[in-house]
DNA sequence: TACAATATGTAACATAAGTTACCGTGAGCA
DNA sequence: TGCTCACGGTAACTTATGTTACATATTGTA
């Protein structure tokens, strides 16, 4: 742990807070589509990010979902954080996209290391705003973009954050995760092939050129 | 300036912190329209919020907008936080949307008071969680509401800032903030007014029963 | 009063997206 | 092998929203 802990966060953190962290943390690692937090739970750590990717989504009145934003190696969830300090219930759900390392704070020392570190009040803040700015991204796309736009962009994200040109996902689960329905996103999925962006096999989509 | 500042916030702060704030902190009164904040725009302080309301707003390629929440009383701006910490340019517009009362903090203080005072470390988290959850409700809105349901809970919200019954504005204005345009929230508000919950007028809207 | 500017009403049409239905294909399994 | 099922392709249609155009009404003001 102390190794993961050090390449993730060492250079962030100053010693004695990477030792705190050794000492009250847990070291977890969760396999991919692990459900790590539910709409309506309570909070009982905050999860440091090692390695891996977790995909962070919101859910509509009818039970349906829409992807949010993705973690990655070095953040952590915003959200978990204010939940913690407020005692409130998760207003979303986080679940590993990749096979996921990941360090979890008791809640506690959240607000106490806030006082005692300024390196760890920088990740915090920094943290904040980068969930901000990321929900803001999110925003912009579904207020301004049309769906071939958004499906695009999805595609490109996913590409980055899995590291890989192939996307291992059938249209109904991006359909899923874009709020659509699978016709829609079998037709546009078709344009992008017609203008040589990709091309479409069997629960893959293989990224040419985007 | 005290008496509005302890009005606001003494319920929440320390009197060492009042004091500080006192010091450091300059009054400021800003009329209906005044823009506060600009997109790309460097942070100089934070504003607690006395009195009156604003609105945050996003802007789009075209430069168009989109009304994204209103701060009230007791609020202060999240995205300023995290602007100053970052020394990052601003993601949004403020407007205020009545006149305001405000007090500005030098952003130096922000990260020496979140060492130093539990009170001002709650509420900056409190911050964050209240408009961290605002956005995902507006995202909610806009991902997953009808533009009649929008409209309506624009009303809603509008009415209830500024505690009154009519709303003072021309459909142009609420179109732009809706991001839509006059001419589909003229038929969906003549919509309302066949269903009694509201009576157009010229430059404003008398609320009936929302 | 006459005029210009602004606000609103409304029709007609265009387009993006959602819906339903049905088909063929390939993968896995009995 | 043959069956079932999930996946993807596509047509046909509906609906919400955006767009263009024009009419009418109100307000302020020269």
């Amino acid at each position: 742990m102390i190794q993961e802990l050090k390449a993730s966060y060492g250079h962030l953190f100053e010693d004695e807070l990477i030792n705190e962290i050794l000492q009250v943390g847990t070291y977890k690692e969760v396999p991919e589509g692990f459900k790590l937090m539910e709409i309506g739970g309570y909070v009982k750590g905050m999860p440091l990010l090692v390695s891996g990717v977790i995909k962070v989504l919101r859910e509509d009145k009818n039970g349906d979902e829409l992807l949010l934003y993705y973690l990655e190696k070095g953040d952590t969830c915003s959200m978990t954080m204010t939940c913690c300090m407020g005692q409130t219930k998760s207003e979303i759900r986080a679940i590993a996209e990749t096979d996921t390392k990941l360090i979890m704070v008791p809640v506690q020392k959240m607000e106490e290391w806030t006082a005692k570190y300024k390196s760890w009040r920088n990740f915090v803040f920094e943290s904040y705003h980068n969930r901000l700015n990321e929900l803001l991204q999110t925003l912009d796309s579904i207020a301004f973009d049309n769906m071939d736009e958004r499906l695009l962009n999805y595609l490109k994200e996913k590409a980055r954050v899995n590291d890989e040109q192939i996307i291992h996902n059938t249209h109904q689960e991006i359909a899923y995760e874009l709020h659509t329905s699978r016709v829609v996103v079998s037709r546009l999925l078709k344009k992008l092939e017609n203008l040589g962006k990709i091309e479409l096999h069997r629960n893959n989509i293989q990224i040419i050129d985007l």
